[in-house]
RNA sequence: GCGCCCGUAGCUCAGCUGGACAGAGCAUCGGCCUUCUAAGCCGAGGGUCCCAGGUUCGAGUCCUGGCGGGCGCACCA
């Protein structure tokens, strides 16, 4: 195992030209509509939807509200610059404590030394020059050592609900990655024996990782890496020849560091049962060779089977035995060997990656001849390159994070770009059962297999459960948390919520793809739940983003939690059917918007997002 | 011995890449089902952010040194 978890009702402005004036100003951001509340037109929300549209992949990246964050920021930026401090960035936050408004920035605490001012005069300062663009911003405070303070505009809250009904499934998208290929490799298990918890953990993240990357436009291939040559399946072989054996009656041992797991001794019966007792009498060469081949293609049937069960799709499996056909070990050796990077030293072909990084040289190739299993890792990911990925991903299990470095190094070394590698380290997992640790061992074939475990708990908590953490942190699945039915078991709690807006849509009896802003006078969401509730559904894109960044699925959980939250707390207090017309359409507006951004979101991460529970 | 990761509430863990009083879930205690699913909502208690220095206007976050836990240090994969 060498990758181990590896609008059209008018409100009475008289203005034939409403609509047209209303687009203007939302476009433009500028203020002073409240007059005419916020009815959108359909021809406005058309125009507003191809705006919108031709925005997508030029998303603005510093904001918490995406449609108008940015511009704020620049504005700030602007006088920032005019002020001297050119070299600064501005950053808008959300503010923890919602007392502090909806963004804000500490630009004049950072300039305050640099410029020998007091922060909070140069607070003052930068709002009296900050033009502020209209129809944005309610109120601005400076506070605290000298941090300023925004509040959103309600304007601004009714936009971010249209953008969310206008792009449905695909909001949350957007294009900071496009044009680059990224290749995510992952799982890849030895095709000798089941998959456990561990890989589980690593189909999970590596299948949420790639999904985060498409979201963001990068171009990825999931990708299993199979070694289906070496010592592990000789070893694996000769196992199940010896479980052949001891099945038609006869002595034999599994060799040394063999494998113990029931599933060969299974595997050895149903051979016997298709090939007839005769096949124990094959030379001991033929025997393990025939053996070896059903051994990895049952193996890899059984692994495939199980991955897809638990919701993980792969574009492309590659074999290391490609490789040898290919001569691309030769190759990458010979390439090494042409830059003058290897050596040789006590009958041994090395590998200088202790100049690119890594604490020690590297063998390549044995005194004996052979291969180490550096030289095929390697030139499986040159051939990576050589098909044109920008970036190689790959995901191993915290036991391989010491190879890490030599096989940058040795990347390097080929001339790969600084960022081509990344290793994306999964902590092992351990497995409680009542309240008691579940052991796993493949060798000793005492293990907890990754198919017994999403059997008992589903695929959906199984998922939710390995992403819900840090990849790198050391963590402990409790299967009976998991396998619990209530409101102990934290997966259903972002599932529910999803489940609530769906029934509110039967209850008012429209289909939720038709629930629609069209006529929807948002201004009447006034209240406080329902403002922070639209404030933080605006954020998905930029979450996403953040994740993708940093390659961190379980960010995503933790937003959705959030907005779970504040879903449930919305659903309880306030009724949406039945509250009278105008309101009424509002609110499905508001559920709608909900129910997309919990759906995007849990479709990311490989979790199903239920009508009904 | 060296390297990497982790250390935050009783437990499991977040903390938006340095911001304002440190959060969630579970567990504990109290309240809420004639109304869109109570798998829910509202509230309470609970903290030396492992320790000690340092950088900074500001540190859970960055630096150094300790302590504790995991993993790794092969001509094994």
């Amino acid at each position: 195992m060498r990758h181990a978890g590896r609008a059209s009702h008018y409100r009475g402005c008289g203005d034939p030209f409403q609509g047209l004036w209303l687009l203007h100003h939302r476009l433009q951001a500028v203020g002073g509509q409240e007059a005419c509340g916020r009815v959108l037109g359909r021809q406005e929300v058309q125009r507003l939807r191809r705006f919108l549209h031709g925005q997508e992949t030029q998303e603005d990246r510093s904001g918490i509200l995406t449609l108008g964050a940015d511009r704020l920021r620049e504005a700030l930026q602007q006088v920032v610059d005019a002020l001297g401090a050119a070299g600064t960035e501005v950053l808008l936050e959300r503010p923890r404590d919602p007392t502090h408004g909806d963004l804000a920035t500490s630009v004049a605490l950072q300039l305050a030394k640099p410029l020998r001012k007091r922060p909070r005069e140069l607070a003052e300062t930068i709002l009296d020059r900050l033009q502020v663009p209209a129809g944005l911003v309610s109120r601005t405070e400076v506070a605290g050592p000298g941090f300023i303070n925004f509040w959103l505009a309600e304007s601004a809250l009714s936009d971010v609900l249209v953008r969310i009904l206008t792009q449905g499934s695909a909001f949350g998208r957007s294009g900071t990655g496009t044009g680059r290929r990224v290749n995510v490799e992952f799982v890849s298990a030895n095709p000798t024996g089941p998959l456990h918890v561990g890989h589980g953990r690593g189909a999970a993240l590596g299948d949420a990782v790639a999904s985060l990357l498409q979201a963001t436009g990068h171009d990825v291939v999931r990708e299993f890496y199979v070694n289906d040559a070496g010592l592990q399946i000789e070893r694996l072989a000769a196992s199940l020849w010896a479980r052949v054996q001891q099945a038609v009656g006869r002595e034999a041992e599994l060799p040394e560091g063999g494998y113990h797991g029931l599933y060969l001794e299974e595997l050895a019966q149903q051979i016997l049962e298709a090939e007839g007792k005769q096949f124990a009498d094959l030379p001991a060469e033929e025997g393990l060779e025939r053996v070896r081949d059903i051994a990895v293609r049952t193996q890899r049937a059984e692994q495939d089977r199980d991955l897809a069960e638990f919701g993980v799709r792969f574009d492309a499996v590659f074999s290391e035995s490609e490789l040898y056909r290919g001569d691309e070990l030769q190759q990458t050796l010979n390439e090494l060997e042409a830059r003058q990077l290897t050596y040789e030293r006590d009958g041994a072909v090395w590998l200088r990656t202790s100049a690119f990084g890594d604490e020690k040289d590297r063998v390549l190739r044995k005194q004996d001849g052979s291969f180490t299993y550096f030289l095929p890792d390697l030139a499986y990911h040159r051939n990576k390159a050589g098909r044109g990925f920008d970036r190689a991903i790959d995901v191993w299990g915290a036991d391989h994070h010491g190879y890490v470095p030599r096989m940058r190094a040795a990347l390097t070394a080929l001339g790969a770009a600084d960022d081509f590698f990344h290793a994306l380290i999964v902590q092992l997992v351990r497995v409680m059962r009542h309240g008691q640790e579940v052991r796993f061992s493949k060798r000793t074939g005492d293990f907890v297999t990754l198919r017994d475990l999403y059997q008992e708990t589903g695929v959906d908590a199984a998922r939710y459960f390995f992403l819900m953490r840090k990849g790198d942190a050391q963590f402990v699945f409790d299967i009976d948390l998991a396998t619990k039915q209530s409101e102990e078991n934290p997966v259903y709690y972002v599932q529910y919520a999803h489940t609530r807006m769906a029934g509110i849509f039967r209850t008012a009896n429209v289909a939720p793809a038709d629930v629609s802003a069209d006529g929807a006078d948002l201004s009447l969401l006034v209240e406080v739940l329902e403002q922070d509730l639209i404030k933080r559904l605006g954020e998905l894109p930029v979450q996403v983003e953040r994740a993708a960044e940093a390659m961190e699925p379980h960010r995503i959980i933790a937003y959705l939690e959030e907005i779970a939250r504040l879903v449930n707390a919305w659903y309880h207090h306030h009724r949406v059917v039945g509250v009278g017309e105008g309101l009424e359409r509002a609110r499905l507006v508001l559920a709608r918007a909900a129910q997309i951004v919990l759906a995007n979101g849990l479709n990311l991460l490989g979790i199903t997002a239920p009508e009904r529970m």
